[in-house]
DNA sequence: GTCTATGCAAATAGTTTGCACTTTT
DNA sequence: AAAAGTGCAAACTATTTGCATAGAC
């Protein structure tokens, strides 16, 4: 599906709700899709003011993510720094996130094996699954590094305390 | 593990990091080690003035219940309705969570495969796991009823318009 | 013309924090 | 006595909302 296609389909679904084109929601939901990063509705909203086009105001930057999100335009992720992010669908199979806790740095993967074991556990317990939140927190390569490296300085410098 | 063994355990981990033992902490870990329910830093507090003993302000109940958490006393549990949710560890495996979206019911369960291949992801991905959060969310088996009898009504009453 | 959307600033909600005073060690 | 803890109220942060005005249909 190109661009012009999830347009299309943004439109159609904001008929159906009796909602109207604005400038502002054709702005917002152009660059959501231009970016392929996870942005927050802070970013976001500095994209608005710092690029050219009809202003938009932070209140509606909020209300046009909230309205994306039910289109099932946006998803969202906590990644626990306090702010929603959200990703576009477009072209993104479902997949869940793993978060590094140092710089925020945020991969996707996903594995069958751990969807199929939801519904089984949705089963057992009579539940009727709707969706899920998948996170593993960690450290990413680079930061695993670092902290291998700054380990090694503690160890030599308490060997010298110790010795 | 009882009672007392993880209240020693609780003043040893105070010891080690210089930290007092004063009757609002001790207060606020019995009452949280008698409850098996998953609770708000609200509802601990309401509690604490509902019941008797030393008094407790809010936030003594928030820098503690923090202090919980650091400690791997308690865990905490995000069920999306704004509020952080606490659960103790004492007698508890690590589980996972599904959250009826309509109730608000929280069931736990856990499953060896979505272990295995969360550290199998992680370990694709170079990341070094620490710690992960798997939520289900959908309805729980009585809501499932109740959503199944709406809509059946909405059915009937929509083949009287149409008829 | 009607009905919805926007912008602004104020409100909200859960949580955190600065500070003067109290308690534990 | 020293160090940490507490209570209070104010601050904070991300987000939401009320209302008057502007814009889409």
């Amino acid at each position: 599906m190109n661009q012009s296609a999830i347009q299309r389909q943004f439109e159609r679904f904001l008929k159906t709700r009796a909602l109207k084109l604005t400038h502002q929601r054709r702005r917002i939901f152009e660059r959501v899709f231009a970016t392929h990063e996870h942005f927050s509705a802070e970013t976001l909203y500095g994209w608005m003011r710092a690029e050219t086009g009809s202003a938009v105001s932070r209140a509606t930057v909020y209300r046009t993510l909230s309205l994306l999100v039910e289109g099932e335009f946006l998803e969202t992720l906590d990644a626990g720094k306090g702010e929603l992010l959200y990703e576009h669908v477009l072209g993104h199979r479902h997949h869940d996130h793993l978060v590094c806790i140092d710089c925020g740095k945020i991969e996707e993967f996903s594995d069958e094996r751990i969807e199929t074991a939801q519904r089984e556990a949705a089963l057992r317990k009579g539940f009727t699954l709707q969706y899920h939140n998948l996170r593993l927190f960690g450290n990413c390569a680079a930061c695993t590094k670092k902290r291998e490296r700054v380990a090694e300085i503690v160890r030599r410098a308490s060997s010298k305390v110790d010795g």
